[in-house]
DNA sequence: GACCGGTACTTAGGCGCCTAACCATATGGT
DNA sequence: ACCATATGGTTAGGCGCCTAAGTACCGGTC
């Protein structure tokens, strides 16, 4: 990601689809905003959404690798490697061996991190609950599914021979 | 942005709303998803997703300043610099000075961004078309609809006195 | 005509993401 | 035992994004 586009722009081509071009960059520019949001509430807790993702994760399923955490957040282990470099620094987080495999590592959460995270869940939890208060749990519904359906559009088109 | 996160990551609180995590998560994961299709998409043609929003941009508007491009995709000058250099390193613009304002630049595209543009812009549209052929028109608008309620929702949350 | 606030762009530094390449270790097959 | 291959993690380099700070210039005021 990320680029937000103005609404009045992308002329169409013959092939195209003015309305599905729109709904390709509104859903971007929908997230990135609200990427951004979550970015900024979090701020003042010094973690970032990245980091607060991770942090969550270790609360929830335990001390496991960078390898394991990157499957989790479907990135790659280059990128684990530096969300935990910045956790680390800021004292969230403590890589020590695996003693089952001296390639490995385990990641675990310090009692910070353990503190910062309950608090990144409310503040998170609370702003999207605001965020959606205008839709019906039907309409979330709909909305979700949708979003599934474009998904798996995606992941069909990425693995034709999947 | 980005991180996808899995489905089954983040266990509530008391005062959030299951369904409201969800729609802010997949509508992040398949912005996400989108945009690294494009992008491997137009990796052919040598350009990123913002390179190629750049080219459509100066394509539909003529020659303007970096600052008036920033507006339009909506990030900081110090992104447009950025994106300028490398739009430039490629050869498809190039940058001049104004000479009504001494300060000031005009951006312009050469031969070859004129030429990559329109490959871009027929591989997108038709991208874009295929990935929500599942949809109606009718879907389409809903869930456009949906998008633009979320946008406005962020926009009075960000500037509670706007 | 000197000054001051605002605007245009760049630079520096940070984060998150990627690919490619590189160690170290593990493992399966012969 | 030995080698080929696969896996775990890091590094290097690139892109896109940001904030903060710096330089150059504009325009209006006194």
């Amino acid at each position: 990601m990320t680029i937000k586009i103005s609404d009045d722009f992308y002329e169409q081509t013959p092939d195209g689809n003015a309305l599905a071009t729109e709904a390709v960059m509104n859903t971007i520019r929908t997230a990135d905003m609200l990427f951004d949001s979550i970015g900024r509430l979090l701020r003042p807790l010094n973690v970032s959404a990245a980091g607060g993702l991770v942090l969550g994760i270790l609360r929830d399923r335990g001390p496991m690798s960078p390898s394991e955490l990157g499957e989790r957040l479907i990135v790659t282990r280059a990128t684990v490697t530096g969300l935990l470099d910045s956790l680390e620094r800021r004292g969230f987080v403590r890589r020590s061996a695996n003693p089952a495999d001296r390639r490995g590592l385990i990641v675990e959460m310090t009692p910070a991190g353990r503190g910062v995270v309950q608090e990144v869940r409310t503040v998170i939890h609370r702003h999207e609950k605001a965020l959606m208060s205008g839709f019906s749990d039907k309409d979330l519904h709909d909305y979700i599914e949708r979003l599934h359906l474009i998904q798996d559009s995606l992941t069909s088109a990425a693995e034709p021979e999947g």
